[in-house]
DNA sequence: CCTACCGATCGGTAGG
DNA sequence: CCTACCGATCGGTAGG
């Protein structure tokens, strides 16, 4: 945790760890204002109630998310251009591509919290469920369909279905991501995210 | 729900419904006991309390599984040896093996229910992790990762790592059972699933 | 940002 | 399987 948080910063961080712990209901407003070190009742300064925070985590998530697909030149709105960039990929790009977007998702502690709040409450709250579903599950694999159909069309890969191949690239590396939320270390998976990009690169390129 | 069951077995059903809606900490003793049709403290009269309600659901999810692999010859318990069922595999009959198994996993409301469960509370729950990663990661894998060695060893599939093999075979089955927890339809990825299995024998096989 | 307090609900018990 | 009740804790408010 940085420092030179205001209050409100410190109360949407420690909310976001103690809900990725243990659950939005599972945590207290009192347990909130304890690690922020404050009382339970100043809290209700900066936030209108225990939702309002909910709340404005995902803002805060939202924000983060859109700097880093700026910086990775993905497109956050859906849109049917491919970037420039990513069609002269080779294999050292494409794992380079996996292992940023990894170093992301899994090394900063932000989003690891996040997920972690996500996966735990998308059958209770249905913006938790859309939320998990678009950065999880539709977006990567829109973009990446998108990617293949174009390298495709420059004859680079071979001529399969681009969903099945988003398929084929995504969701080994959507499997590890939730092994590592679940204990594993990220060295011990390292390995297996260059034999599955070697593979998947082996397999479908010309 | 069905009929003729007894007041213990209504009140795993209930209690696992509505922790797999609302999480184990949203769920009160009078809320379940409600569901089944009696006051709160007579739940005491079955259980201890809360916690010995979330175990008895283990125990019973355990049963069921138990069934189902017996019935799918898969192994339970860890051995080396893969069935000899499935070592004159065929597209036809790896599809009719994914088929099944989702049939079990997605179709039947006691292992969604309990899935969902597990999900929501795998950050929470040491217990929840451990049958998380057990069921649903490390387990498939094992399984396939070894017969498709199996299958390397009688020439039908190529020399690849077998491991990977499993990845690439199993990691889009589980994004699958995923996105359907999320409310998609299974017709709407009847077609995925017919693809994945016959691009990955297309790429696999000799 | 604090103390003091509200009504509501929690898991669980006593006793029948 | 019930009514009646326990102390503890919940989200939130009043007022300074």
């Amino acid at each position: 945790m940085e420092k030179q948080m205001t209050t409100k910063e410190k109360i949407i961080f420690e909310s976001l760890k103690l809900f990725s712990e243990k659950g939005y209901e599972g945590v207290s407003m009192r347990e909130i204002a304890s690690a922020v070190g404050i009382k339970g009742a100043s809290i209700y300064n900066h936030f209108k109630g225990k939702e309002e925070i909910f709340n404005a985590i995902f803002e805060e998530m939202k924000s983060r998310y859109d700097g880093f697909a700026t910086s990775m030149h993905i497109p956050v709105e859906q849109d049917d251009t491919t970037t420039e960039i990513y069609l002269n990929i080779d294999e050292e790009m494409l794992l380079k591509y996996t292992e940023n977007l990894l170093g992301f998702l899994v090394k900063e502690e932000f989003p690891v919290m996040f997920r972690k709040l996500l996966v735990g409450e998308q059958h209770r709250s249905p913006i938790a469920a859309e939320m998990l579903k678009q950065y999880y599950f539709d977006g990567p694999i829109l973009f990446q369909k998108q990617l293949f159909e174009s390298l495709q069309k420059k004859g680079v890969f071979k001529g399969y279905d681009a969903g099945i191949m988003a398929l084929h690239f995504y969701s080994p590396i959507y499997y590890i991501i939730c092994k590592l939320d679940l204990g594993a270390s990220y060295e011990e998976y390292l390995q297996t995210i260059k034999s599955h990009v070697h593979g998947f690169y082996m397999l479908y390129v010309k």
